[in-house]
DNA sequence: ATAATTCAATCAATCGATTGATTTAATGTG
DNA sequence: CACATTAAATCAATCGATTGATTGAATTAT
């Protein structure tokens, strides 16, 4: 009888248990990344276990043995992307919540700028990047369960921080639903301009997107984010 | 043997074939609609056939007999999305290119801001915007062939007509790489805060996205594209 | 009556899961 | 250290269930 990995493990708890040096670990570190490959290019109904094992060079047997299953197996997954993406923000947003809130407009601004810098650089040029966000297209945002486990783990305590980037930059309260839904529009563009990338190259005329490319990315964001600030900021400079 | 619906048929021969009163237009158009349903919500690999014929309330073999099998249905389904997509936008700019192209940059910016507004209305209002949303998430951006066809049908089209009137609301030039970026995290917004809804919902603490909350989308996505126009518009007014 | 359409039944292929044997790694003992 | 014992992990083979497709007969529309 396998030893199957927790259905729930924290992402400090995966992150041990993939770390070590042991056959098991290499075998799930290997099973994952396979899994994460094919769910995110065929999605999960897509992908047949025995594609999974022959690209992560095991037996079949092996998913049931440390995951339990399919089914597991993809919640696995899903708690491996909660933990890389909390890795990945915990580097793009690195300051404390009780040290952003004190910022100055201006200061506010240029995080919230670093920021979006960052996140463009990495939905661009991560080849993770792509893997995760068809994954959580295709599978995760109909799930409600895994929904659930994405937005406490990651999405709630992200948007918690920009939020109070948004308010310290603009002068509008943490609470307002304005700002809320403003964040949404912000982090739509982000991520639809990565997400319809076989249309933006098309329309764009681009063969790829590279390092010009990428610039001229930032570029247009950057401009309209700064065009949203503005406008929040409009009439709010007082309170 | 049955005849097979054309590969490739137009969205006017499209409509005409699904228009008609007879028992194979109506099993046609029972297919794809059910078709639909399934693909959007448990996307095309997660479907069987079976539950398709028993939403579509015929037989199996329908499918191979109207068809020619599974993904005949899904290029069908892509066509009539095209078709269906086409009539909204149709409606959406209802203008002929000729007359948008010497509109003043107030009028085209007001003509903007209702196309939005129908977007907007559309994408969180109209039930099968998620069917549509789901369907060419989970499958057709994965699949040239079939981007290839929405693209030329209708992105294409759309983003010329948009283009123009970005150019008119902000005297840059139709060709500018900046104004079609810039189109694309515009639609980007629109499309995240539908996509995202069940982290929206979650967010803003709706239950439901009813006429209240319509609003107040609504409003944050005007401010934010008028921003973004005006900021487009600077040092552009004289050229 | 002739063609068009639908139907139940069945096909081979593939699915995820499981089995019991086998191999590999870890641990204990002298 | 060498060797034995146990536990952990992998393997080929196979299971029943389900998949998309097909068949030829039955039904319906023209």
């Amino acid at each position: 009888m396998g030893v199957v990995m927790s259905n729930h493990p924290t992402p400090d708890e995966l992150r041990e248990a993939l770390a070590a040096d042991n056959p098991s670990a290499k075998t799930k570190r290997d099973l994952i990344e396979a899994a994460l490959y094919h769910f995110g290019h065929e999605g999960y109904a897509g992908t047949s276990t025995r594609s999974i094992a022959q690209t992560a060079k095991t037996n079949i047997a092996s998913i049931a043995y440390h995951f339990d299953g399919k089914a597991g197996l993809k919640r696995a997954c899903v708690n491996f992307i909660a933990m890389a993406l909390g890795d990945v923000l915990s580097v793009i947003m690195e300051k404390k919540l009780a040290d952003i809130e004190h910022l100055s407009p201006e200061d506010a601004r240029d995080k919230i700028m670093e920021m979006i810098d960052r996140m463009i650089t990495f939905t661009q040029t991560n080849q993770r990047a792509e893997l995760v966000i068809g994954f959580m297209l295709k599978e995760v945002l109909h799930s409600p369960e895994e929904i659930e486990t994405l937005y406490h783990l990651i999405f709630e305590p992200l948007m918690d921080r920009v939020t109070v980037l948004f308010s310290r930059a603009t002068g509008q309260p943490v609470s307002s639903d304005e700002l809320k839904l403003a964040i949404f529009a912000m982090i739509g563009q982000l991520l639809y301009i990565r997400l319809a990338r076989p249309l933006v190259l098309k329309r764009m005329n681009w063969q790829s997107v590279g390092p010009e490319e990428l610039e001229q990315i930032k570029s247009v964001l950057h401009r309209s984010i700064n065009a949203l600030l503005d406008d929040l900021s409009k009439g709010q400079k007082d309170a």
